[in-house]
DNA sequence: CGTCCAGTTGACACCAATCAATAGAGGTGG
DNA sequence: CCACCTCTATTGATTGGTGTCAACTGGACG
C-alpha cells in the first residue's frame, strides 16, 4: 500500500446510527468509515461480517517489514505508529504518524488480486498497540460486494495524500522552526478532529528522535529548534506533553491551515 | 482532491481488448483505467457515457486554483502540468508533476456528494496542453454505479501516494546531488511506463526553476548540482533534452528502486 | 538589434549536520 | 534504598551544504 490512512471516523459529526457499546469492538471497519459518509444501512452488514484478529504488539515492535508480502491491513485501535523508510547511509525517515483510528496499508488491497506484493516501507508501533487486523484478500473482495466501502477508501486516502502533501511543502520549503510548530499543530488538530475543541495541550508519546526523523531534521538541531520555540514562548513539550503556548503566533509562523485536515476538503 | 495522480494505463500490460482508433478520443477515462486490472466490459459502457468535454490549455495557464470550489476532474491528454502551493513568503513547491496520460484531481470526487469543496492547491500547464475535463458530480455518481471503477482509482491513489512518499524520503534525506538523480530517473520511469524498455534519454520540458521547486531548492543551487553531475559524467540536460549518461551509477547515487512506481507494488 | 528569459557563475552568509560530551529520567538489580 | 545502566534530552564547537545577492551569458524571438 501507500502506507498513508488518515482518521476516517472523524469528521465532526457525531455517528449517524448508535451502536450497542459491546458490539463496537466485533465491527471496527464499519465503525471507523460509516461517519465519513452515509453508508447505508444494508451495506454495513457485510462489512461488520469481515474477520477481524485482534492483536497487540509492543513498543518498537513492527507491523510491516520492507520487502516482505502484504497480508493484513490494520486499524489502530490504540497506540501510536508510524510507516518509515531506511536509507544506505544509515538515516531513516517516517513518512507518517499513526494515531489511534487510523487506517493502515489500506490501498494496498488496491493490487491484492493478483501479483505478489511487497511493502515498499516498514510499519511500526511507536508505543504498545493494539490493532484490528483484516485480512487483505477478504478485504478486496469486499471491496467489490459494497460499492460504499471503496468510496470511503477513496475518501480516507484523499486525506492521507493532503498529509502528506502539507508534508512536502513542510521539507520543501520551510526551515527548521516552521516545520517543528507545523508539526504540533497538525498532531493537536488530528487528534481532536472527534469534534472536541482545539486543545491547547496533549499528551504525545514522540521522542525528539522520532519527530527528527518526520521532519528530516538532526535530532540535535531539533533540541536547539525546541528551546528557542519554548523560551519564545510559543511550544512547549516535556515528558511526553505538549504545550501550545501561543497557538496564534504557531500558525502565523507555520502558515498552518488546518482545512487540509477537514471533511470539506477538495482537490 | 489530492492533486495527485498517477499513470493508471500504464503498468506493462497491453489492454486486453483493442479499440478503434476512433473511437479512443471518446472514451478516455475507460481508456487510462481498464488496462490497470480488469474492467469488466459491462461496466465499461457506463464510463463511456461520461459525458467528457476536451479543452486546451496554455502554457502556464491555470488548471485548477487554490481555494476555488472545484468541478472538475482532468485527463492530461498531451503535454505537462504541475499542482504546488505558493508560501507567503513567495517560495513555491512543487507538489506532483503531471506527464500526458495523468489523471488530475481525481480524488476530489469522492468529497463531491456535498459540501463545498475548495482546493488546496493549485495546478497549473506548464507546457501548451490539451486535457478531458469530467465533471465531479457525473464522476461521483458513476463512482456508485461502477463498483470496479473505484478500485480502479484506489490503485491510482495508492500509486501516486507511493510518489509522494518518495519524494518526502528525497526532501527530508537526500542532499541536493542524490534529490536531482532520483528525480530524472523517476521521471524516465515513469515516462516509459508503457513497457518501452528504460529509454537512456528523453525530452523534458521542464526549467531548472520548476525542478528547483519540486526539490526544495534555489535554482542557483541546483545549477550548480546539475553542472556537477555533467561533469562527472553521470547526468546531461540541454535544451529540454534528458541524457542519463551513467544509469547504473545515478541509481547508486539517489538508492533509486523504480519498484514504487510499478503494478505489482502494495502497501 | 534589442529584449527577455533560462541558464550560469561567483562571493558571501547562514542554517543545519556532525562530532563530542554531559546531564536527567526511568528502570533494574543488589 | 542506592548503585548502575540505558535511553532521551541537552549543550558546545566546528564544519559544510545550501540559500541569497549580484552579475553576466546565451539563445529565442520580434
Amino acid at each position: 500500500m501507500s502506507g498513508w490512512s488518515g482518521q476516517p471516523s472523524a469528521d465532526g459529526r457525531p455517528e449517524p446510527v448508535q451502536h450497542p457499546d459491546g458490539l463496537d469492538l466485533h465491527r471496527p471497519l464499519s465503525r471507523r468509515l460509516t461517519s465519513a459518509a452515509h453508508l447505508p444501512v444494508e451495506h454495513r452488514a457485510a462489512l461488520d461480517a469481515l474477520p477481524v484478529r485482534r492483536r497487540a504488539y509492543e513498543a518498537d515492535e513492527e507491523l510491516i517489514q520492507r520487502g516482505t508480502a502484504f497480508t493484513h491491513a490494520f486499524i489502530l485501535e490504540a497506540g501510536w505508529a508510524c510507516a518509515y523508510r531506511t536509507l544506505p547511509s544509515g538515516g531513516r525517515q517516517v513518512l507518517s504518524i499513526y494515531l489511534p483510528g487510523d487506517l493502515i496499508g489500506l490501498l494496498a488491497v488496491t493490487s491484492a488480486d493478483g501479483s505478489g506484493l511487497e511493502t515498499d516501507h516498514s510499519v511500526r508501533a511507536i508505543t504498545a498497540a493494539e490493532v484490528s487486523e483484516v485480512d487483505v484478500s477478504e478485504l478486496s473482495s469486499a471491496l467489490m460486494r459494497v460499492p460504499g466501502l471503496a468510496r470511503h477508501m477513496l475518501w480516507d486516502a484523499a486525506r492521507a495524500g493532503a498529509i502528506l502533501e502539507e508534508r512536502i511543502v513542510s521539507l520543501g520549503r520551510r526551515n527548521a522552526r516552521e516545520r517543528t510548530a507545523h508539526f504540533y499543530l497538525e498532531l493537536s488538530e488530528r487528534l481532536t478532529l472527534g469534534g472536541a475543541p482545539k486543545a491547547k495541550a496533549y499528551d504525545c508519546p514522540l521522542s525528539q528522535y522520532v519527530v527528527a526523523d518526520v521532519l528530516g531534521l538532526s535530532p540535535e538541531h531539533l533540541n536547539r529548534v525546541m528551546r528557542q520555540l519554548r523560551l519564545t514562548g510559543l511550544l512547549c513539550v516535556r515528558r511526553g506533553r505538549v504545550d501550545l503556548l501561543n497557538t496564534e503566533s504557531l500558525e502565523r509562523l507555520a502558515d498552518f491551515d488546518p482545512a487540509y485536515l477537514r471533511t470539506s476538503r477538495a482537490a
